[in-house]
DNA sequence: GGACTTCCTTCGGTGACCTTAGTAAGGGGT
DNA sequence: ACCCCTTACTAAGGTCACCGAAGGAAGTCC
């Protein structure tokens, strides 16, 4: 049995002061219209609305029409109640952005890194996360890194673009900069975005494809993030879809990854850059052409086979590799159609979301913040970051 | 969102009853033992306690010795303190069971059903519970059939051995019986068991894969049953694990069911049955050698794919199939092996576990009985049924 | 038989919830 | 202009589950 924490009178208090700051969160509502949505009674949202107006955490603003009766005090986050940055980590750059409680991008940086050394890489990190501070109050940071992350313990397990190994990455952090930090999978921190921000907001089941050079996997079950045992749940890239396939960098062949990320595509049309291999097949080469419809094929089995295996409600694609999609869509499509077992089409619905490195970024801001508005069900993990106990400077 | 249960006192006590019986199944604790393993204080622990004892759910048992001091009175769950019944469906055949609180089973019973058809089913599978149940205080029905189906509405979306379609069987067998009824995949019935009274027990993220006639999964991720967004999760005998594969009943081509399933197996050896085609192996015919052997090595790739996916730390191979094992464990083993992503493998379990036709039935009533032992976090499902609220007859 | 241990209960305090009953602030009809 | 109605919010009081501290119960040991 996974510890579950015990009931107390401060749990319910953090249980509904989630419900009540998620609701706010996105929008103007009024203490009637929170205690509606929430099921709360409406002294008890007051009581709740003033701790938070106390904090400092959201703010009355304008009054509402009505009809015909006192009119509603709007309450929403205060705008600069406080501020989370996000990073993602490439080989090359650092790429941070400062976002407000909404995940809306405020202020953002990027910094050349050369190395692949931890202590160049955490400091670099550190001094771009202090200018991107200024005086201002950060509640915590968000890092994305592509690899097997323990996001419990913030430890970069295995890193997939460098060699990187059991690096305590959030505690180093952590240490030079004083302030919270989570670290997680890269395509969680789109995860987290999309659960919490965008079109994946309200579904319980979730999973978002990156494709680009790699292809990640990041999953929402049952509405929460979904991490594996030893967070390295998502290694889709890795998963063998044919025989004594390709090799592929893991060592492994027939990976996904070795047959559809841009080194095998570019490899397999005879150009330098994925750019190239578009191009050529916009213009109307067929063998290119072809090669992006088979890619489509290849990962629309797999997609498939994902959902028969999970039964997710909603499939995001994202990453740089959706430039190709009008190439390998129809491809795609046909053989997702035909993957998929019968009874679980019908209510599949697919996204293809075209986002850019500071989207990532955004995604690891948004992966804090989804840690500071969700209630902590499990046994204190110690030092866990929270909106209304002021721990942040 | 998902609808995140408002908290209040009666949560808090949902859960630290929760806590406590869970503590109490499957051995005998005292008080003051109970305090320390919940982490509540020993009043609320008495107060709990005091409240079980008087809805005759559990009971003081002997008392155990101490090192000078007062003799603690151990506490278990009453033997007859009511009983749940698991039904395990097939194609021709109700297997019912009458078990404890702990999933131990009291009393069996199996009737024949040789049609498909609704009416008849329903009321076979009435007949069996009437007479399992005597004048017994029974808390409710779990059954398992395989297919797609809407745990929380109890219906049959698709069968797989039948025509049903939208059956709404638990709504059905509620009406006849006067009790609850909970309906799932036959598969999550195994998975219910191994997660509350078996291998699985205390560990969070299990896959549980049966073999047989079909292939079916059962996933606790998290430490939750998972289903999917419409119960449909789970279908790993129909991914497609070959280009241009084998026919499936499902209508597909190259599922790993019409690859590895036992008639798939008997097709190839050219046997009527399953326990021909072993035999013949096992008496040394190298082309059905051979056969098992690919069997295995399918199956270990489309698992190790499984892994890279969830990354889960306990895989339980169950059913009929596994019969075989000693034929297929050693491909299976090499090519999970080479299929498995490098970080993942190390702290990867896999077990055994030869069930027979009664456990799925076990399993059926250890469905009801996490459902009634598990707190409720969600917003109230109707009727949910409960040990403390005393809604059984 | 007294001291010490260990188990459990009693009692009072706290806090978060709820219900009920107000008060505040606006709209509209006559 | 007045009064009443509607809607938004606050105040007061009650309940309940938690906890800590203190005390009673039931042993063991010397």
């Amino acid at each position: 049995m996974q510890p579950v924490r015990v009931g107390s009178k401060e749990l319910i208090r953090e249980i509904n002061s989630s419900l009540v700051l998620g609701e706010l969160r996105g929008g103007l509502v009024s203490r009637t219209e929170l205690a509606r949505r929430t099921g709360l009674s409406l002294p008890t949202v007051s009581e709740i609305v003033g701790e938070l107006l106390g904090n400092g955490v959201i703010e009355e603003r304008e009054t509402a029409s009505s009809g015909g009766g006192r009119r509603p005090v709007l309450l929403g986050l205060k705008a600069d109640a406080g501020y989370v940055i996000g990073i993602k980590l490439t080989e090359t750059r650092v790429i941070a952005v400062l976002t407000d409680l909404n995940a809306g991008i405020v202020e953002r940086a990027t910094a050349e890194v050369a190395t692949s050394d931890v202590g160049t890489v955490v400091r670099t990190v550190a001094k771009t996360v202090r200018s991107l501070k200024g005086g201002r109050l950060v509640y915590g940071v968000g890092v994305g890194v592509a690899g097997v992350i323990d996001r419990a313990g913030g430890v970069v397990r295995h890193g997939t673009y460098s060699d990187w190994h059991d690096v305590e990455l959030a505690a180093l952090l952590e240490k030079k900069l004083g302030l919270p930090v989570v670290v997680d999978n890269d395509v969680n921190t789109l995860v987290a975005n999309e659960q919490w921000f965008g079109a994946g907001r309200g579904v319980s089941d979730v999973a978002v494809v990156s494709i680009g050079r790699g292809i990640g996997l990041g999953m929402v079950l049952d509405g929460r993030l979904y991490r594996g045992a030893g967070g390295g749940a998502g290694e889709f890239g890795h998963t063998k879809v044919v025989a004594d396939g390709p090799l592929c960098d893991c060592g492994g062949s027939g990976c996904l990854e070795a047959l559809i990320g841009e080194p095998a595509i570019c490899a397999r049309a005879g150009t330098a850059t994925i750019e190239e291999a578009i191009d050529k097949a916009r213009q109307g080469d067929e063998t290119t052409v072809k090669i992006f419809d088979q890619v489509g094929r290849t990962l629309g089995t797999a997609v498939g086979n994902l959902v028969n295996l999970l039964n997710p409600k909603l499939i995001v694609l994202a990453g740089e590799g959706t430039r190709a999609a009008d190439l390998f869509l129809p491809g795609f499509d046909d053989a997702l159609r035909s993957t998929v077992f019968d009874g679980l089409q019908r209510d599949l619905e697919i996204v293809v979301d075209d986002w850019d490195d500071e989207a990532w970024a955004q995604g690891a801001a948004g992966l804090f913040l989804g840690e500071l508005f969700q209630p902590n069900l499990r046994p204190d993990e110690a030092g866990r970051p929270s909106l209304t106990a002021r721990s942040a400077s």
